[in-house]
DNA sequence: ACTGGACCTCACACCCATGTCAGGTGAGAA
DNA sequence: TTCTCACCTGACATGGGTGTGAGGTCCAGT
């Protein structure tokens, strides 16, 4: 099992382009095996890291920080899980922070959205 | 009362820069009185409107997008509120997918954190 | 009158994930 | 074999909000 897949499966299961996962490789994000052509092959299992590193991404995480915080995840080594226990209780409390914000923007989007349906209800045809 | 300040004045209350304020309002999100010798003059008011934006920016809209909706609760014309409407309940849909998001990732970041202090207990000095 | 600070416009730089194009190699199907 | 398609590297483009600097005007306090 563990089926091996090539880079463009790879992109079609995660929904992230090839460009991407090219550049995840570049900034140390993701590792790929190589065939002896030199194309890239990745485990299946791959799949569920992509999907967590785009929405680390899509958390305003940037590339160089998730570079810090995942490998201790994949190779906890002990110096690197100590510099970076800091940094996700940091980035976690950023996350909080966003999503509370977030959260009360739309708030306002549904006072906007009630404002203005109340507007036309208003001025409705006669 | 509801003073005059100046944009100097309206970046210090708002924590957003002199510089964005003058790019808010070249994108139409944000009008100004002119001095006679062509400074600009908020009203007090306006702070509130500053602080919204920013919050509609840091949810991801555009200034396109913002443009679009902002007038239809300042001056609510049938047709402006007509087109707006959709616009502001498909942003409200995108944040709430987006927040439902982040949250996701903040319980992934909490379970690295989790296995983060594990792995040094685990490991803690003898 | 003079000085310093706040303001003006214009324009270019930056970040950073992603798109896109060029020019080339590898690999399976007809 | 040859066709076609997926893949490779490298490099330049893009968007959008923001930083920054040049060169100039305005205005309050001394």
């Amino acid at each position: 099992m563990t089926a091996i897949i090539r880079i463009g499966e790879l992109a079609a299961r995660t929904g992230v382009s090839v460009r991407s996962l090219r550049y995840y490789e570049e900034q140390g994000l993701l590792t790929s095996l190589r065939s002896p052509s030199g194309q890239r092959r990745y485990a299946e299992s791959q799949v569920e890291r992509v999907l967590l590193i785009q929405r680390l991404f899509s958390a305003g995480l940037s590339s160089r920080t998730i570079v810090d915080l995942l490998p201790c995840v994949e190779s906890p080594g002990e110096e690197t899980s100590d510099a970076a226990a800091g940094r996700m209780r940091q980035e976690r409390d950023r996350l909080d922070r966003h999503i509370e914000d977030l959260i009360r923007t739309r708030g306002e989007l549904d006072d906007l959205i009630a404002a203005n349906r109340a507007h036309r209800r208003e001025h409705a045809r006669v």
